[in-house]
DNA sequence: ACAAAAGTGTTTTACATACACCCATGG
DNA sequence: CCATGGGTGTATGTAAAACACTTTTGT
């Protein structure tokens, strides 16, 4: 008398990169099936041993190729038809990855996976782009109260690089000098030497992002916010 | 060669109701199985053709009567071994209810579901010592930038009910003249008649929460938020 | 008259906002 | 010497924080 429950579990990822003022996100494509040849976030199946943040990494990694910098929680998708195959219940993830993923090794299972600007992203299987549009959203309202934009530029930076991720991000402009003092004020920035990137213009400062230390303030009851959006 | 997924997929909340400054949770007391006699959520597993909102307002009724007056998705669990005798993900929920949901009718199947204290709660089975916990922070948090604490209390309300609701919930004093200014600058409370609840002491203002006005100002682009935790 | 809770306004302080010029380099 | 991008300080406005007395009722 007992109906038995059939749900697949699956996680799915929206892994943001950052390059050049442009946000990305990974898509791959599908090989088989009904949805043969339409692009999808990368994802799959969860084990039955395996955990579910284990199971993101996993299908990231044989899907893409890409071990990725920052990896949450974003919300589990669970409405009847989302996969007219088969009842299937996803948690998706969101990701940051810095710019040394940026290409994709085709050597791995990378060749049907391949980063779409944020704007220029076709039509998704299943409700991914639902899934898209809020992890945006996560993204756009999580990087105003934590220091996780970090994780989508290089080790080191230049200030004018966050300025312009910032920017990006929230596709607003900010005004540069206040910017800065704020930022400068949390003390969760580290100064190195000095560059010259462009050929002409003032040569920059370089900073790194300093994790321990922010780690330290944040026990300490220490809030990293950013009002002007 | 395929292995097969064998993993439930079950819903828990986190009901949550507010009395006399103190804030209550909804446990229910197991009555079958290996966790017999231990306290734990409600909830249970998802039927292959309901969503999973669905289910969780349809465990609640089953499991307390108890219908909620708000519900959000809180996170998903799963660890491989939080349920020892198989694979378990459970999407876990949180409510509120208002105070006319305070007294489980016994005529449901609610002999076994009590509210308790959130500091007098007992040891829960599984994991759900750490889904309260996320939840009780989430709350914290929301009711900052949401205003969802409404829902804890009766449709027309004193100030002094809010202002107790706030201080319970957050666990801390907050100057009374500050947090009314604050409130009524948002203009979102409707007034009405007087009231002389306890003996002695000057009349209070009733008011009411006027939830379309707020999600007329919300569309304007009006944020709720409340600084001084 | 007094006890109890409701109601109210001002001053201080901190931070967000707005804004424009000089500096160091490459060509 | 000019073009390019980097670096910096100050004044104004707004909102949070701190703070105590008066009003209305019941007993």
């Amino acid at each position: 008398m007992k109906e038995e429950q059939n749900i697949k579990v699956a996680v799915d990822a929206v892994v943001f990169a950052y390059k050049e003022e442009r946000l990305y996100v990974l898509l791959i494509q599908r090989k088989y099936g009904q949805f043969k040849n339409e692009w999808a976030l990368p994802g799959g199946f969860v084990k039955t041993n395996e955990s579910l943040d284990k199971a993101v990494v996993r299908e990231l990694k044989e899907e893409t190729g890409v071990k990725v910098n920052y990896l949450e929680q974003l919300f589990t998708f669970g409405e009847v038809k989302r996969d007219p195959r088969q009842r299937v219940v996803s948690i998706a993830y969101y990701a940051l990855v810095n710019p040394s993923k940026f290409k994709l090794n085709a050597q791995t299972d990378a060749k049907d996976a391949q980063w779409f600007p944020i704007e220029e992203v076709p039509k998704l299987a299943f409700d991914h782009k639902l899934i898209l549009k809020k992890a945006k959203e996560r993204l756009q309202t999580k990087v105003l109260y934590q220091p996780i934009g970090f994780n989508l530029l290089k080790p080191t930076f230049v200030f004018s690089d966050l300025e312009k991720l910032y920017q990006t991000l929230l596709e607003e402009k900010i005004d540069r000098r206040n910017f800065r003092k704020k930022i400068l004020s949390f003390d969760i920035l580290e100064e190195t030497g000095q560059q010259k990137k462009i050929g002409s213009g003032r040569p920059a400062m370089i900073y790194k992002f300093n994790k321990p230390k922010y780690r330290a303030l944040e026990k300490r009851g220490f809030y990293f916010e950013i009002k002007y959006a």
